[in-house]
DNA sequence: TCAAAAGTGTTCTTCGTACACCCATGA
DNA sequence: TCATGGGTGTACGAAGAACACTTTTGA
């Protein structure tokens, strides 16, 4: 190269969260410096200089929304030339799920406001941030196709039908509740607890399960298919 | 961040040809500087301040190797601290495709030498370059079952004996010749044309395939389901 | 007793898989 | 005429898709 290279290093993240009553859900901040200051944005930062791009994803999360994920997976690398009005940038983005607990989120010194968003009702965002979250949701959609990874956003317990719900939230579609539930029981990796879910509202009220870890851990490694 | 941010932003390809002959082979260069002189490597440099990821790629791979690609995917970005021994480097890692006419490849300016390696042979590797050519082989691998990308690798017209060993080169698999045919020409994506193979050897010559560009971009778009 | 949601089984169709014989060509 | 590779069809089984009635509970 001619010129000593000026290129910054970011991570962005696009974490999920699923809850029946809120849906498929992103969260992001809002930004208290320019550029876009007061933009919603995706929370990431800058990385430093002997920290891996996880753990930098992890910190910017801890630091800008008082969050930690346990799912968190490489999305793709923007970098064209003036997707940030400043300084080339190149961002480094991932997604991530979260569980429903983990929608309680503190907005942290970093952001002036952190906050859930519906899929569906994102607000306009800075950067190229939009692209990012389309491109997130996309891979969301085929992922929860070939491996089990809709458990990351439930709770540990669960009816079932919140799992259809969850499959129907994601991928935007109506799915035959008898057949799916077949589906889903012959991978083996479900566990029908003795409990049964606490009712709000009216009919019958449906078993709780739960996952088992070893067989679900071995098929996210195999793929499964799932093409429901 | 407490410091100035320092580290280098660069691009890696892992480019795939194939031919019947050489099997499926990956484009590796010769260092010709420090740290890793001598050892084979990707194609790759810094990204300049000014270029897209996708033109550093394409500069780099003319630089270092004389060809042009058309079909160029971005593939994952490795980032861990050390994996350059002297600076902090992040690679955003590309795959390509070229046809069999870009095996002619010349070694150019920045790179002592560079030649083809059956994916089965490779050398051993500077950096971490050979986790990236088993991170860019699965990619191919997966994407050659929802894709129709296999015909990047191939010449306009081939018969369709070449299509099967791609795919068995590329999976690393046998596949029953007369479901895999059945399966392909169901798509429509591909036209049969009045010629037929000239042979070298024995054998009756089989008749040449082309594809429609139409209907073949628009499955690739809308993904296929090619199990085979 | 009604409304709401959960539980369950059968039939039909589609798709995948396994498999074997004949044909065209060069040596 | 033999060896090599190309061309094609059928039968079986598995999996997916469509679909409706009964049960449990709260109001």
């Amino acid at each position: 190269m001619p010129t000593t290279q000026d290129i910054k290093v970011a991570v962005d993240a696009v974490v999920f969260g699923y809850t029946s009553k809120e849906g498929l859900s992103v969260l992001l901040i809002k930004r208290n410096i320019d550029p876009f200051k007061n933009n919603w944005a995706l929370p990431g930062g800058l990385v430093g200089n002997n920290e891996s791009l996880e753990d930098a994803v992890q910190r910017e999360l801890k630091e800008e929304t008082g969050i930690s994920i346990n799912y968190l997976e490489q999305l793709y690398s923007f970098g064209k030339p003036g997707r940030d009005p400043r300084n080339r940038v190149i961002s480094i983005t991932y997604y991530g799920l979260v569980k429903p607990e983990a929608f309680e989120i503190h907005a942290a010194t970093d952001a002036a406001e952190a906050a859930w968003f519906n899929i569906k009702k994102i607000p306009p965002l800075a950067f190229d941030h939009d692209s990012i979250i389309i491109a997130a949701h996309k891979r969301l959609k085929s992922k929860i196709l070939y491996q089990p990874v809709g458990f990351e956003l439930l709770e540990e317990k669960f009816p079932f039908s919140e799992l259809e719900k969850l499959y129907m939230a994601v991928l935007d579609r109506d799915i035959d509740r008898r057949n799916f539930k077949k589906k889903v029981i012959k991978f083996g990796f479900l566990e029908e607890t003795a409990e049964k879910q606490v009712l709000e509202g009216a009919g019958r009220p449906g078993n709780l399960f739960s996952f088992n870890k070893d067989k679900y851990f071995q098929l996210q490694k195999e793929g499964i298919n799932f093409e429901i």
